[in-house]
DNA sequence: ACGTTTTCCTGAGCGC
DNA sequence: TGCGCTCAGGAAAACG
């Protein structure tokens, strides 16, 4: 499933094959593809030129060169942009494929469960640059050199949630989900239903050092892949699935202490975690009154 | 206002 | 063989 490390390795594809091209011509076979768009991709993009591919989180972008807009993409679940040449037969869930002036290899947007897509968006200012209008409602990614720390911390403990759900609320931290949550909360020996009011502020700097490690040892091995539905844009999975600790590893021994992995059902989807080096938080006792 | 739940979607895997 | 069921999950919308 693709997250901040497997949607970087998507941009640097995008950042080596499609900068400074002219579109020729948009094709879009699959309406859902491009819902969130409020401008027809296809009229938007003709005739323009990429200038770059930048990203917040999970949310990829390409400005226009010359233009105040930008192709926005997200992946959602099993979301490719892949570049193939032409002549390469269509994807079975191939839903918008981008022609290139040059006739060499084009871009396409391939979604099996449909959760992603492709939006053009007008570029807006924000601190420090600018930034999709589609995208600015997100916050920056622990990757991201002007990530702030001591606000993030703040904002993180004066949550009335737990700490697994606000690492993945995408308005405190972006680029964070199931997998790294996981993966960082095991390697911080921090249960996700601990309270984010009770961790400390060098708990949460250990946490988010967790965290960019973690992404930092994915991006170098290219991402995790389980299966084909997440791949860089030449089709190949990354392999850092072998390197997981906890996610998906129910049964299997805890790399730490060797205890069985446990699942626990988490927001109509799945937690993994060691039973014995991620104690489950102690309910406080209510206060009686009287 | 804010935290939680539901919703969107398809294909793999499984029991019968 | 094939049917029905469950599961996977990012993030916006709906809910309380």
């Amino acid at each position: 499933m693709p997250e901040l490390p497997e949607v970087e390795v998507v941009r640097r594809g995008l950042d080596r094959w499609v900068i400074g091209r002219e579109i020729a011509e948009v094709q879009v076979m699959h309406p859902r593809a491009v819902r969130r768009s409020a401008i027809d991709i296809r009229a938007a993009l003709a005739g323009h030129t990429f200038r770059c591919a930048s990203r917040r989180g999970k949310y990829l972008w390409l400005p226009l060169e010359g233009e105040s807009f930008c192709l926005v993409g997200h992946l959602g679940m099993s979301g490719q942009l892949l570049v193939q040449p032409p002549a390469s037969p269509d994807e079975r869930h191939l839903h918008v494929r981008i022609c290139f002036r040059d006739g060499e290899r084009e871009l396409r947007f391939v979604d099996q469960r449909t959760f992603g897509g492709l939006m053009i968006s007008e570029l807006v200012p924000d601190d420090s640059g600018l930034v999709p209008q589609a995208v600015a409602h997100i916050a920056r990614d622990p990757l991201d050199p002007l990530f702030d720390e001591r606000a993030f911390s703040r904002r993180l403990r004066s949550r009335d949630t737990q700490i697994k759900r606000a690492l993945l609320d995408q308005s405190l931290i972006s680029g964070v989900g199931n997998i790294y949550a996981d993966e960082a909360l095991w390697r911080a020996s921090i249960h996700g239903r601990k309270p984010a009011n009770r961790l400390t502020a060098a708990g949460v700097a250990m946490l988010l050092e967790h965290v960019r490690a973690v992404m930092n040892e994915a991006l170098e091995q290219g991402g995790t892949s389980f299966d084909a539905l997440y791949v860089n844009v030449n089709g190949e999975s990354g392999y850092f699935d072998r390197s997981l600790a906890a996610y998906g590893q129910e049964g299997l021994p805890c790399p730490r202490c060797g205890s069985p992995i446990r699942r626990e059902a988490f927001m109509n989807r799945s937690s993994f975690s060691c039973p014995r080096c991620q104690r489950a938080p102690v309910a406080r006792q209510p206060q009686r009154a009287g």
